[in-house]
Parts: C-alpha cells; structure tokens; sequence
DNA sequence: ACAGTAACACTAACCGTTAGTTTTTTGGAA
DNA sequence: TTCCAAAAAACTAACGGTTAGTGTTACTGT
C-alpha cells in the first residue's frame, strides 16, 4: 500500500508552513494589496507554480484556520453532552470564535481583512460553506427533530452571528444580544410546541 | 446651464443597453466562464475600456436589478402602512422577489449563477451590502425601537431567507417556514416583551 | 538498486482590470 | 453657422492572479 512514511510529508508540510508564514509576514509588513504572489514566492525561495499547489488562491493564504473553525462548529453540536440544548452549546462556541478573532494577537490579522474587499470576499464565500456543514451536523442529531429547511435557516443564523460579533464594539454583548434571537428563531421552528400553543 | 438635453445621455444608456444584453446572450450561448471580457466587447462592438467605464466587473454584467432590489426590499419597510407590522410587511417583498427569481425567464440567469463560483461570490458580496442598507432602513422607523444591533441582526436573517427560498424546491413553502422563525427572532429582540414574561 | 511517483521548478501564456493618452461626439454659446 | 469645453469612447500597453505544459529532483516501497 502507499501509506507514505513521515519525511515527503514533513517536507511538504515544512514548504506550506514557509510560504504561509512568509506571505502573513510580508502582508502585515506592506499591506495585502502591495504584496504580490511573486513577492511572496521568491521570499519564500519557491515557484509560483509551488505556491499555487499549497493554496488555491492568494486570499487563502491567509485563511488557514478556516477548516479549523469549520470543524469547531460541527464539533460543538456533535459532542454536546446527552440532553445538552443547542443554541447555548453553540452560543458558547461562537462566544469562544469570536474572542480568538479579536484578542491581541489576530486583532492585526482582522483589520487587514477588513481593510480588503478581495479579502472580505474570500471570508463570505468561506461563511457559506461553514453554515453548510453546520447544517448537516445539526440535521444529523436525531434529538432534534427539525426539518432540513430550519436546520440549514438556524446554520445561517449563527454563522450571522459571528460575522456580526465579531464587528461589534462590545463583542461579548452582541453574541448575548444575537443568540436571544437565534432561540426566539429556533422555537418558532418546533412543530410541536406551535401545535400545543 | 449643464442640464444635458437627452441624445447624449440615451446615447450612453443604449451603450450600456447594448453591452449588457450581449454580454447575457452570449453567457447563456456559450456558459459565462467560456466568455472572456474581450469577446463581449468585441459583440458589442465598444472597447474593453468602455466596458469597464459602464460596469466595474465582469460579473457586474449578470446583475444589473442589484440596485433594484436593494430599493424594493427598503421600501417595503419604510411604506408601510400606519401600524402595520415589520415582519409580514417584509415576508411579502420577499415572497414576491424570490418568485421573480424562480420564474420561467429568469430561472436560466439564476441555473448559470448558481454553476458559476465567481457569481456566487459577486451574489455574497451584494447580499451584504442588502442586508447594510436593510438594517439601516428598520432603524430609521421610529415605531420600531429596537438596537441598532438587533436591526442589522434580522436585516441579515431577512436576506438570508431570499438566498436560502431561492433555492429551495418548493420557495413559498420555505419563506413560510424561514419567517416564522424570523418572527420568533424579532419578537426575542423586544425589550419590552423580555421584561413582561 | 530500481522504478514509480510526489513535490517542485521553469516558461509562457490567459484573463480580468486599470492607467495614460488620444480621438470622436455632443451641447451650448458666440 | 462656427467654435469651444466637456463627455464618451477608443487605443495602447501594461499589471497581477492564475493555469497549462513540461521537465527535474527527491523520496518511497519493492
């Protein structure tokens, strides 16, 4: 079989982590916009046809975490303890999200997305496939008997949520204020506690 | 005076008429990814430059009602009747947009949306600057005292619930169902009705 | 030791987009 | 009518992200 043993893939793993942490670097120093692709391949003494194998795109250069936060949020419904409700387990996640995007150290990251419309493209398009999976990881549960229809509306809800927190002047508050919203939204898709009011 | 009499400014709409329909012919013909930029400048017979002068993208080409429907969806609520309240008054503009989308006409438009990333991506970036506009539209009634927090909050439910319709299989069913737990989110929002319970 | 394959390099181009500049068209005044 | 200022459009030439095609190197399993 091929199951390949450690060193081709540290290797590549070391090359990825090279041009990752070269393109964060030079994007912080210049500015997103100032820095090319081929700035940052020869920075980082690879082919721009190796850059291109590593990333997609060059917005995904800065995105890393993105599988990470994706993986969170479909974690944070799947491992709920039995009988643990789902809006506060994910209100709890999101709150977690939220603080990690705008403590000290990703603050500079942030405000350079902000600053960058190609940039804050690349996040909406990564927000859709993240309300996405969460959507099956909700429709997944058999505790909760929503239709599919709720599930992927409720996906939509939190990852708004985030997306709006993470904005907000006091973004602890926000979530507070927007996942009383979201349970207000979740009721109302019970079918069976609209038939017993 | 510098009132321009009408030749010059029908002159410039027919031009912009001229690029934008055969920029949508020939997406429909050949598929929107196998026509370059130059190949509808070409058609149409105007330069690349004068292309560009009249929409800021390639994408810009496919979505020209953008304006139009950020108009509709602001007008819904700020023509309300006297009384008459937010939620329905939008479940309707909604209703009415999402079955223009699905209609026969423009459901080829959408297929070719829907199949193309980059239009996908151009259709976030819109959705975003709708939900902005939206939000500020609900903050500026004086009979619904709401945070600004809470407005921007179901701005971005509402806009989501056109993205989420739109490609349902059944549309009128899934606004039903998307506005009752948008209801449930706007009544949790209610201060007043927080402190009763 | 060897063969197959994964990672990478190099070239050259495609495509969307823009800056700089010049030509044509148009509306209004002399 | 003639001429001028400004708008619209054209032309040229490039920039920057991205990809295809084609080798070359280095690692892995046999």
């Amino acid at each position: 079989m091929t199951v390949p043993t450690g060193r081709r893939e540290r290797k590549k793993a070391a090359t990825r982590q090279k041009i990752a942490d070269t393109a964060l670097r030079l994007f912080l120093e210049r500015g997103y916009d100032a820095v090319g692709i081929r700035d940052v391949a020869a920075e980082a003494d690879v082919a721009v046809t190796t850059l291109f194998a590593h990333f997609t795109s060059k917005e995904a250069l800065v995105f890393e975490q993105d599988h990470d936060f994706e993986q969170r949020l479909a974690h944070a419904v799947s491992a709920r303890e039995p009988g643990e409700p789902l809006i506060p387990a994910l209100r709890h996640e999101i709150l977690a999200l939220v603080r990690h995007c705008t403590a000290e150290g990703s603050a500079p990251i942030w405000r350079m997305i902000d600053a960058s419309p190609a940039l804050r493209q690349y996040e909406e398009t990564m927000r859709l496939r993240h309300a996405e999976s969460l959507a099956e990881a909700i429709a997944a549960d058999p505790d909760l008997d929503r239709t599919a229809m709720a599930c992927r509306t409720i996906a939509r809800f939190v990852i708004d949520a985030h997306s709006l927190a993470r904005e907000a002047a006091d973004p602890d508050a926000a979530v507070d204020e927007i996942f009383r919203m979201i349970e207000g939204a979740w009721d109302a898709a019970d079918v069976r506690a609209a038939a017993n009011s």
